[in-house]
DNA sequence: CGCTTAACCGACCGCGCTGGTAGGATTTGA
DNA sequence: TCAAATCCTACCAGCGCGGTCGGTTAAGCG
């Protein structure tokens, strides 16, 4: 799997605190009963966000958490990469040492690494996708529960066929 | 990391047989070699890459590995899928039920999936840049050392910067 | 025929990460 | 002073990843 649970929990306290007016704090506890999460889990999850400073926090009775800022202002792949860290399809893209997996991805001898040029299509393909959705976004699609452009934030959307479909037999064996 | 081992050494497996000409196999030990992967792992590799029908074998001596079809026939989504399995942001995607993490995903109660909607975009994204590339290309790209198209099968390139550069600022945390 | 090469197969295994839980300390409002 | 909340650290079981090992079968060669 791409993600793991933290991006999944992660991404559904943002949408539930952008559901919410900016005023007043939303405790962890109701967001942990509206959407059935463990609350101990949760707490180490929004922490992440806090710290990357997409959430504020107020403690004591009545505290909580709130948007740090407005929904259209945050793009989804800064939220993401706020949960799972480096949004890299291999790891050599991160830790240039420490690492197990054999990989001479440095541009050793002048020849090109092919391995490479598909990794870093793939990481532009996400980080694309990510980039192109924003929290508002998100808010807005768990109120309707309609489909809105299937893809782009608000770009002339047009072409639908230019995307080939999300895979027709993408899930089939292992 | 979105991707193992198994789809960094298959790819490079399948770029090796894609350097050679399809008449004669080629061994195992040969690519081990000349990749500097261990052998017995590789096997394993390979085997998948095999029941996805992308390489054929002899067994014996002097047997070997040789691609099935013509490396412009082969996408590199085929390929990625045979080693890793499906390719899907969320455990959700794939196993409906047997999971761990709590996903609520099915269309509950009208009410739109924010998340789903999320994962499927990025989903799209990656399948879409998986597709467009070609055993082909890799292999040229392996030969020169130069960087050619940077996206796409051969379509017109032309505009460049439409791509937003793959992420200023994107291997920070963690 | 026997030797060598190489594909094929299945079992095993250490390590690190994921997905939590537990327990407490601190801050704030009533 | 009590309750509600954030905050912080430590701990833990399970399992998938990245291999290794040993053996079997099949084909070429002298």
């Amino acid at each position: 799997m791409i993600f793991s649970s933290k991006a999944e929990y992660g991404v559904r306290l943002m949408v539930e605190l952008g559901r919410q007016s900016p005023a007043h704090p939303t405790s962890l506890k109701a967001v942990a009963e509206a959407e059935g999460l463990p609350l101990a889990y949760l707490e180490q999850v929004v922490a992440r966000l806090r710290k990357a400073e997409l959430v504020m926090s107020a403690r004591g009775a009545h505290g909580g958490y709130w948007l740090a800022r407005d929904p259209h202002d945050i793009s989804m792949d800064e939220v993401v990469q706020a949960l799972e860290g480096a949004i890299a399809p291999m790891e050599c893209f991160v830790n240039e040492h420490t690492e197990r997996v054999l990989c001479s991805h440095e541009p050793d001898a002048g020849r090109g690494c092919a391995t490479k040029l598909l990794w870093t299509r793939v990481q532009g393909g996400i980080i694309r996708s990510l980039q192109q959705t924003t929290l508002a976004e998100l808010v807005e699609f768990s109120r309707r529960g309609e489909t809105p452009e299937p893809t782009g934030t608000s770009l002339p959307v047009a072409r639908r066929s230019a995307v080939p479909a999300p895979a027709p037999g993408l899930v089939p064996s292992t």
